[in-house]
DNA sequence: CGACCGATTGAATGACATCAAACTAGGTGG
DNA sequence: CCACCTAGTTTGATGTCATTCAATCGGTCG
């Protein structure tokens, strides 16, 4: 449970680390890893848990709404979205989601997915398979304390996002921005410039605006100098600025 | 984890059930009491695990938005609503809360919760302590088991809701209305007469319009004879018209 | 009965969507 | 290598819908 545990498992993962993944101890299956690691004797045995590393193209699925919930997903390079209601209404986007996050966990109650999810770059991933987190479940009592923790907090953090679609247009698109802006921190990558790796059209989606409202409301903070834009390139020139529009 | 298992608590709870109170069956924490019970030998340890039928009256508070973590809360009956955000805006309501549902359960991983929740009438409810709620955790693997299905189907419950806010007016109404339809029929209350047992001002918060809107959208859908709306009693004249608003 | 809070209704303003069209970048094939 | 093509993006004009401001109504409780 400490938070200074013998770091087995980051320097098991690092070995192969690249320069564009986030490292297993910024990664939301950190916790899980090192529980099921220190569990067994040899770090090989923690391969046979957790699939690690595999590779997806740009546009990939993980898996589809309304699928059986067979894994759970972290992923450890590139982002995905999350959409869903594709068949009698056009597909709503629900969420990005960026490396060292948790993808599938919603799916545990109810068996199966509930929105699709969609590589939107080349990205890499590790795999948790559903038998082996039952496995893991009934033997380790810190796993489930893991899952228990993660979940907690993504609900908390669910509850907070789902404010803003509340809010004016641009007090939508500036918390995006700055909400994108933290994440990337969090993960150890410029915070101020970056590239956004989903569509004007994605986030219009997310945001539940029009196409054409993202896009004037880009050329407006960037006529403001609160931002520079180039195509999908986004600099925060004025942050201030940009959480005073957030509120 | 059978679904048949001998209905223990359910009697217990039972012998103190009143009219207006959910079954022990039908409420969140029954998984959780099940598992508790069944574990011990007799009854009375329940009472020191759970502590039951606690009785609170309108705009009572359960925990304030900061407070630490202390305990989760189970709706016995009555309803509450979660708000937050009370500082520097005016407060937004987050959520509402009907007998048998589950609150705080966000807060395990938080450490302290990130909303308050108020009573919107006269209302009572079990609570589970932080303290017991670890013990239990340790020593039982299917209370843990139990907790993280429950924080799985709140996630996925969440994600339907928060959608709900990008829709047009008028949809957003009918969908709100028809939650709480089935939301009821789940709690075996008449599904299609009730009484709301928040304000308007409440629902245009909850739903991220003006109270004129919720209002006008009231006198509207009476017109069009979908509702009946007396004050704060509702009738559901055409289920399947409110269906087709919210699409 | 009067005061107050919640709910309703009307009129004017404003924000965003929609429609329509031009433009750009990135990729494809000649 | 360039012309072309397409998907994505930008910009303008117009309409719709929800907010805002303002006034009134109704119910509840002292």
């Amino acid at each position: 449970m400490s938070k200074h545990a013998k770091p087995l498992i980051l320097d098991h993962c690092n070995h192969k680390h690249t320069s564009n993944e986030v490292a297993c101890d910024l990664c939301a299956l950190y916790g899980i890893c090192r529980v099921a690691g220190l569990e067994s004797d040899d770090l090989e045995q923690l391969d046979k848990v957790v699939k690690r590393r595999e590779t997806v193209k740009r546009g990939a699925v993980l898996f589809e709404e309304g699928e059986p919930f067979h894994a759970i997903y972290a992923i450890k390079s590139g982002s995905f979205k999350s959409s869903c209601g594709s068949q009698d209404k056009r597909p709503r986007v629900t969420a990005f989601h960026f490396s060292g996050e948790l993808i599938g966990l919603d799916a545990i109650q109810a068996g199966h997915y509930t929105y699709s999810v969609t590589a939107l770059e080349a990205s890499s991933i590790c795999r948790l398979e559903f038998d082996q987190l039952e496995q893991l479940g009934e033997q380790l009592p810190a796993f489930q304390q893991e899952l228990i923790a993660t979940l907690s907090g993504q609900l908390s953090q669910l509850q907070i996002t789902a404010l803003i679609n509340q809010q004016i247009a641009n007090k939508r698109l500036a918390t995006f921005l700055l909400d994108l802006s933290v994440r990337f921190a969090e993960r150890e990558m410029p915070a101020s410039t970056f590239r956004l790796s989903m569509s004007r059209s994605d986030i219009g989606n997310y945001l539940g605006l029009a196409v054409e409202t993202i896009s004037r409301l880009f050329s407006q903070l960037q006529e403001q100098k609160v931002l520079d834009v180039k195509n999908r390139m986004i600099e925060i020139l004025d942050p201030a600025a940009l959480r005073k529009i957030a509120l």
